[in-house]
DNA sequence: TCAAGGGGCTAATACGAATTAGTTCAGGAA
DNA sequence: TTCCTGAACTAATTCGTATTAGCCCCTTGA
């Protein structure tokens, strides 16, 4: 009814109940222990004040003088909801919003950075990263020189992924890909495969390397032979399945385990189209883009959810102050599908 | 290098450059033109200083001193990402983050408020809506006594779905469902059906009464039977398909408007097996959960994503006090699927 | 020679909450 | 009566930026 009526402040409060906007902070913030005593009839006149007028600190003021609001910021390199995106997003989304309603923070989406190229810049001029007491980075990768300046800043943050060092140890909760790789060796072995390779870069951004890394170590170990087969360049899908197949076979390759999940499909399909008997492990997460085929892959389930809400807990464990695992890799579970099988089937 | 180091505030450069803190703010805003003049000499001092440094303004105080924080509240009472409401709220996001990214604004997801009886708390000790410059308000149903109570207390904000007033009008973009609805019947009309019926709950949440409304209203103009099969209650879905084409074709009716999607695919799909000819349209858009069918239904195409920017824009225009419509409704496509067909067919 | 009129800058204050160093007052001890 | 102590508050300051009123000095015109 009273248009444009200003927000109420501590100040109003404190005008309306007759004492002073400190008394009100003191009372908001529950201090009556120690050296700050407050009258149980003051406390209740200033929070039945607060009841009616629907009273809320400004976050913004609240961090500007206590250094925190309970915001979590959540900034993906790409935008979060739209289509092409939400599939990987989401899981992650799902258990961060999980960890931060049980801790009673609200999230706060970066999205005012406009979009170039198909990325956010993290840095730039007005650096909304720290309206929030701490973010979570999201993205397959990640600039390292923005890893850097974090750290250099001192901005909390967790990488949802693990990440290199860049200048410091980086917080993050990602999966542990390279002993996954390991164990679809190890099985692959147990089934009598002896010459493996692995189709895809296995190096360059993290997630890569470590399922590369997981891939060369398991092979060395088990004493059999591991090929490698490139895709055209970096993030690429493979151009021609046929090719790695002719190469595959003439190696004597019987077993490919490959990085992304596409590949290892398209591959497969074009194995069995021809009637040979491959065996096809992928070290990603079935995804329904690639749904077309009926048969279940050997491949990875990725806690994402469970990331999402570690890295919530890393995040505010490093706000806090709290001791623990700034860097946490989470064990992935090996989907045995049918496309892993005994050697010459 | 030197750890721990505070950041770098206007003061600092001010200091470095012999010049006031204010001159700072001055060079930094770019606020040379008309009553405040400076030279280009210190102009160029400052801006080497700010350079050298890397400063960036603390966007915390920054929006202080503004009075503003260009950050979007998103409130939803069911938790955004998981998996059951996703599909739901997911295309609304879409549309909101894409018009929030071209305002330049942060979205908050208040997550803050844990989910009791499957639904978020509005309104609870520390209202945090208030956290956001305004929000914006997602869910099937919306408490009545909440919108009038945001109302009351001016907090600016839209509904997304059309709502009842509210002890005043609430601001709103919803979906046109009773002209989209009107269209559906008379096209039925034009193809020779002359009883329709509608299968649903045609009143209550606004949405409903919506499309019960378009129906009624269409079936009078058109001077044609409208009957009305209810579900056993709100909510509900309707349990005995093979009662409600009894009922129907012992009515003569040749033409059902169902309100939700599942009931009409459920409805015609029995029709069929029964060999029986009954035209059916459904009110919703059809979902994953219904894809069974490989029919294209007759049905609408619900414009979420154009309903999320635009409730982003009427909550900017609210907040900044801009002229144009509060209320707005887009219309929803009708898709002209298989399953409305010729009388007879 | 003085007032008027800028240009170029700064002091002061606001923004809203948190925090610290007091201050006031009542009651008890000396 | 004075001193002390603790309870219950408050005044003042801080956080970093934006903004406004106004100051000082140098021209210019009369």
């Amino acid at each position: 009814m009273t248009g444009a009526r200003r927000r109420v402040t501590q100040q109003d409060i404190a005008r309306m109940t007759g004492v002073s906007q400190a008394t009100v902070s003191l009372v908001l913030n529950g201090r009556s222990d120690a050296d700050v005593k407050l009258s149980a009839e003051t406390r209740e006149k200033v929070l039945r004040a607060i009841a009616e007028t629907g009273y809320v600190a400004d976050p913004i003021a609240r961090r500007l003088a206590a250094r925190h609001n309970r915001i979590i910021g959540v900034f993906t390199y790409e935008p979060v909801f739209p289509s092409a995106n939400s599939d990987f997003y989401h899981p992650f989304l799902v258990g961060i919003e999980q960890q931060a309603e049980v801790l009673g923070c609200d999230l706060l989406l970066m999205t005012s950075t406009p979009v170039v190229d198909g990325r956010r810049r993290l840095f730039q001029g007005d650096n909304r990263l720290r309206l929030a007491d701490g973010s979570i980075l999201l993205g397959r990768t990640i600039d390292r020189a923005d890893l850097a300046r974090l750290l250099a800043e001192e901005i909390p943050f967790v990488s949802i992924g693990r990440r290199d060092d860049a200048g410091g140890p980086v917080p993050y909760v990602g999966a542990d890909y390279a002993a996954a790789t390991a164990e679809i060796v190890r099985r692959a072995v147990a089934l009598g495969h002896d010459r493996l390779a692995y189709l895809g870069l296995g190096a360059g951004p993290e997630s890569w390397a470590d399922r590369g890394r997981g891939f060369r170590e398991a092979v060395a170990s088990a004493g059999v032979y591991g090929g490698h087969f490139a895709p055209p360049a970096e993030g690429e899908p493979v151009r021609d399945t046929a090719a790695v197949l002719d190469a595959a076979l003439a190696a004597g390759v019987t077993a490919v385990v490959a990085e992304e999940h596409a590949d290892g499909v398209a591959l497969f399909e074009l194995a069995r189209s021809r009637g040979v008997a491959l065996s096809v492990a992928t070290l990603g997460e079935p995804t329904r883009a690639a749904l077309p085929t009926a048969v279940e892959f050997t491949s990875l389930r990725i806690p994402r959810q469970a990331m999402g809400a570690q890295a919530v807990e890393v995040l505010t464990a490093l706000i806090e102050g709290t001791p623990g695992d700034r860097q946490r890799l989470l064990p992935c579970e090996v989907v045995s599908g049918e496309t892993l099988s005994e050697r010459g089937n």
